[in-house]
DNA sequence: GTTATGTATGGTATGCATACCATTTTGCTG
DNA sequence: CAGCAAAATGGTATGCATACCATACATAAC
């Protein structure tokens, strides 16, 4: 299209006189100015902003890569990215790895080549070959929701150890003394940290832990569905059941209403993540809520704090508060 | 960091034969091909897309513009969106513009600056100025689910109409003669799209239309909340309530259990648009579903299109099928 | 009148990869 | 071994805006 070349020629200006006009920088006459501002009415001109993205080697956009935006946590996370970044000036690259180590190392390779200033990103895997090739390229990136082994690289996450042992302590409160937890998988952080959550309010309350009532398997509600049959069949007898995540207490929901068994009274469920208020009908679960569009604000506001701020700090890990909601799904033991 | 140049110098050969050894193309001899394969892997060298892009005026980055990411339909379409631009190398950019104009156009101007190769937008209101902008610039643009006034564009929308017209004859079917329409903002065309429907079937019914029986008001349940109480309290005594979209449809449960009022048995309740059914424990609401997926991939299959064929053919409307899916929310007219 | 300061404008180089054209080398045929 | 095509490699120009330095003029200060 027409370039500043166009405007300067039309204006009988130079280019730089053109761009001191677009920038308010520098002195231009009021004279210059009006003739710069009609020719650059009169050519409909828009300043392409690639050359000095070349030259400065900023492009201004920042990448957020999440497993899957259609999941509502991430969505409001990415909503909280997009916020922050919208307000200082950065446009916003969404990536969906579906979990697919693979997926995103063709996505992260694309974004280096496309000179991104920075990038969220929530690890597909915990293999860390994919994070160490962005900290060669020196580009900053903050990690998400997850720890990684064997890199030192920002984290910011919510608190799942606590929020499991909140969770729980309250399902012992109650009188349960054998709840069934049915956990992500093994090689996610977020997992073993709700395990470990789990584990210390037994120790705590003086309760031997017992490793069949922990059903480690995928955040999916196929995994939630197919666990939860297994503990309702369980000789060990559960009367709670902790889900790990959203999808799966869905799952488990599911499985229950199967076998048409009552909540709370035929068996007590809590999950960490809650459901967004605006698509449950009738908010009835007990959980431990991640602050889902904060984590998405703070990542966001390290990573451009990072991006500004060349010298580099150690990486720190942020992690946030849960927050527990108990709703009418947890009760009291009724079966002793 | 590292550029071509400096690959080059390290394998002593000129830096167009190592954009052919990266890009497979021209003569290149094994020897040669190895020595710059290996000067890349010592360097660390990532090709800096933003001379090509500079050069050959493609970003290969699209934008989508949606009013809220948060809002489970737009999430869908926008995962949809993302499917068909990663598969075509693609960059997506996410943009919300919370249906402010002001907004939009912001992020517009933003967007043609960046040299975008195209935009997927959901127009935030009705007026067309910020559509015409893009099309002056020469910028691919396809339009989402609602239609704009005076300008000639590419849309990609469901067919509300029938859609609407099918949950009438559905209502009517059951009995209900008194229908409370509660409707979205006149100024948006899906909405007019739905009240246009449901009266059609009224009509075809041969019942009288009653404007009392339509409020127009927001997309919002705070709208479907307050419009609800206002239909609970009629005169009319409707006996089924037509939600013209999903929030309003939540709203109105809510006033019905506040009311303490049955559904399908004291009020039928039918809406456009599903609720994901991994957020509802029991989908139990009749709806027109939209197929959210398939309108992103339909619209960004549109966009690349109008992206790689140069030729400007006439704008066209691709209109959508709807579903009707029945579930519990619509029962007989009890009260006759 | 001369120097200093402020105001106004312009020339050139830069960042990066690649299309295009040019040149050299290799391999083969007659 | 001449002659020619194919293979291999390189030089230069291009796209765009702007930092940096340079220049020119006006006004003020001495």
């Amino acid at each position: 299209m027409t370039n500043i070349q166009d405007v300067a020629k039309l204006a009988k200006v130079a280019p730089i006189t053109v761009s001191r006009v677009i920038n308010n920088s520098g002195y231009v006459s009021d004279k210059t100015r009006k003739r710069v501002e009609g020719a650059i009415a009169e050519l409909g001109y828009v300043p392409n902003m690639l050359g000095p993205s070349l030259r400065f080697k900023q492009t201004m956009s920042i990448a957020a890569m999440v497993t899957d935006i259609t999941n509502p946590f991430w969505t409001t996370v990415t909503r909280g990215i997009e916020d922050v970044a919208s307000a200082n000036g950065y446009l916003t690259i969404l990536c969906n790895s579906d979990e697919s180590e693979e997926k995103q190392a063709l996505y992260l390779e694309t974004l280096l080549q496309r000179q991104i200033d920075g990038i969220l990103l929530v690890p597909a895997s915990n293999d860390s070959a994919s994070i160490k090739r962005i900290l060669n390229q020196k580009i900053p990136l903050v990690v998400l929701d997850r720890e990684v082994q064997n890199v030192a690289v920002d984290v910011v996450r919510a608190d799942s150890q606590e929020g499991a042992y909140l969770l729980t302590k309250h399902l012992l409160a109650l009188g349960h003394r054998h709840i069934a937890m049915l956990a992500g998988p093994k090689s996610t952080s977020t997992s073993v940290d709700r395990v470990t959550g789990y584990l210390h309010a037994l120790e705590e309350a003086g309760i031997e832990p017992n490793d069949d009532l922990i059903y480690w398997d995928a955040y999916t509600q196929e995994a939630g569905y197919r666990n939860a049959k297994r503990v309702i069949n369980s000789a060990l007898c559960p009367t709670a059941i902790f889900a790990a995540n959203n999808f799966i207490a869905i799952g488990t929901i599911q499985a229950l209403k199967d076998q048409e068994l009552c909540v709370p009274d035929d068996m007590s469920i809590v999950a960490v993540d809650d459901i967004p208020p605006t698509y449950s009908l009738e908010p009835f679960l007990t959980v431990a809520a991640q602050p889902a569009k904060e984590m998405g604000r703070v990542a966001a506001e390290l990573l451009l704090d990072r991006i500004k701020n060349e010298e580099d700090k150690p990486p720190q890990s942020i992690i946030l508060d849960i927050t527990m909601i108990i709703r009418s799904s947890s009760g009291k033991n009724l079966k002793r």
